[in-house]
Parts: C-alpha cells; structure tokens; sequence
DNA sequence: ATGGCCTCGGTTCGAGGA
C-alpha cells in the first residue's frame, strides 16, 4: 500500500499536476492540503469518474484538506472533534483497515504572533486526539504539512532559520510529543540523501538552489512503521511549470 | 537596506503562506 501527501497549494490551479502526478505514480491514497476549495466547488466528478474515492473538507480562500484513493473510504470524520475550529485543516477516514489523517498544521507565520499560539495550542489539540484514536486504530498513518521541521538537517541553512516559525523549539518539541505516541517519522527510517527538501519558497530561487525545508512528513504508528519499507520525497512536481511550493512525500507500506 | 513569489478575493492591493 503506497501513502502519500502533497500541499497542492489551490486545487483549482494544481488540478491537472494532481492527475499527471496521480497517472505517474500510482499510490493508494494521496492527502492533500491548501485545496483553498469550498466543498461545493470540488471537483467531484474529475476524480470518480477515474474511478477514484474522495473525502474532503474545504472552506473559502485558505485551507482546506483532501483525501484521494482507490480503495473505498469509510468513517470520514472532518476536523478535531476535540478542537473546535473555523479552519479545515484535518480529515480523516478508514482505507484498508487503515486510519489515515489527512493534516494541515497551521503555519504560525512568526512567533511572536496570534497565530504561533493559535499553531501550538492546535498541536496539543492534536496530541490529545491522536493519543485517544491510537487507542481505537492501532494502524494509523498521519499525513500532511506540519509546518516543522523536526532537525537542523531538515533546514537549508540552520543558522540563519534558528528560532524561526517552522523549526523553534517549541514546534519541534510538539512534533517529538507526537513521537512519543509512539509514531515514527516514516523518512527517518530509511538512509536518505543529504539536504532533502519538501518545500521551498518561491522567491530567490530558492528550489534551483536547494534552499529548502522539510516539513511534510508522514508519521506511522508502531504496526505500519513495522511494515514500512520505504520512504520517498519527489521532486518531480516542483520542476513544473507553475508548480507549488511543496512537492509530495511517498511511503510505502507492504 | 529591503525584499524578492504565488493565490485568492475582488478589483489592481492586502492578507496569508512558509
């Protein structure tokens, strides 16, 4: 069973990098993030009539979050029942006997801001859901944009990003606090490349010249990190022509 | 020294992203 993620950053203007990249990698399930679609304007009948199931949940401009798969999907649930909030930034549901949540960390923009605080207070919503949904689905894979990166190896330039959204300490210790519910960062499993990157800014060049983060990731839970056998982050989207900022993140669980 | 880009909504600029 092949898991992937992607922060397609508009599904309105991604949609057919969504099916070149879907007709050139045939995963099972593919999470996607920043759909910025209302449900009303999803592309429904684009996805099954490739014979395709979808869940998604979206609201207006920001946001936004979908599953795509082959298998059926059932039990989808919209957001943290444990966190009330405006912003469409979870989904989940049963593929396969498999739990799958499709994540959309906030970003936090800076950390003296609102939205820093309103991104750890969602972490620690999240720990106490996932802890509780371990419980009742030991086979469970969380996939998305956490908007961390876990270690200075995750980061281009360490030095300069020190103490930055995306990689302060106290965004990195709620990832490790993920980690400690026993989920296991699926890329860490596996040796890998040097400066491997999920995303980067669309100024200064920054993909030509590698200056990027990793900050998608997919966490398993103790069963699928047992099964897992591999992990992969491709670039390929991100060389497109008008392509987003992220490019997907593969696992492959046997 | 600063900011550089992209998307959306809704009109041509501001907000948000990362």
């Amino acid at each position: 069973m092949k898991l992937a993620t992607w922060n397609v950053n508009s599904l309105k203007v991604r949609l057919t990098q969504v099916l070149q990249w879907l007709a050139d990698n045939p995963v099972d399930v593919l999470c996607l993030q920043e759909t910025k679609t209302t449900d009303d304007k999803f592309p429904i009948a684009v996805f099954e009539e490739l014979g395709f199931h979808i869940a998604f949940s979206g609201q207006k401009t920001y946001n936004g979050v979908a599953i795509i798969s082959k298998h059926p999907i059932t039990d989808v649930v919209k957001n943290n029942p444990l966190f009330p909030d405006e912003q469409q930034r979870i989904i989940s549901g049963t593929i396969n006997d498999v739990r799958v949540i499709c994540a959309y960390v906030p970003n936090g923009q800076s950390v003296d801001s609102d939205k820093y605080q309103y991104k750890l207070k969602w972490l620690e919503g999240l720990h106490e859901w996932l802890a509780a949904e371990l419980k009742t689905h030991p086979k469970l894979a969380i996939l998305g944009d956490y908007n961390i990166a876990p270690a200075d190896c995750d980061v281009h330039d360490p030095v300069v990003w020190q103490g930055q959204v995306l990689v302060s300490d106290r965004e990195r210790e709620a990832f490790q606090k993920l980690g400690a519910l026993n989920l296991v960062d699926a890329f860490r499993l596996f040796d890998q490349a040097d400066k491997t990157f999920s995303w980067w800014d669309y100024r200064q060049m920054a993909f030509r010249r590698n200056m990027g983060l990793r900050i998608d990731h997919i966490l398993l839970s103790a069963p699928l990190a047992a099964r897992c056998s591999a992990c992969v982050i491709d670039k390929v989207p991100r060389k497109w022509e008008q392509p987003s900022d992220h490019t997907p993140v593969i696992a492959t669980i046997d």
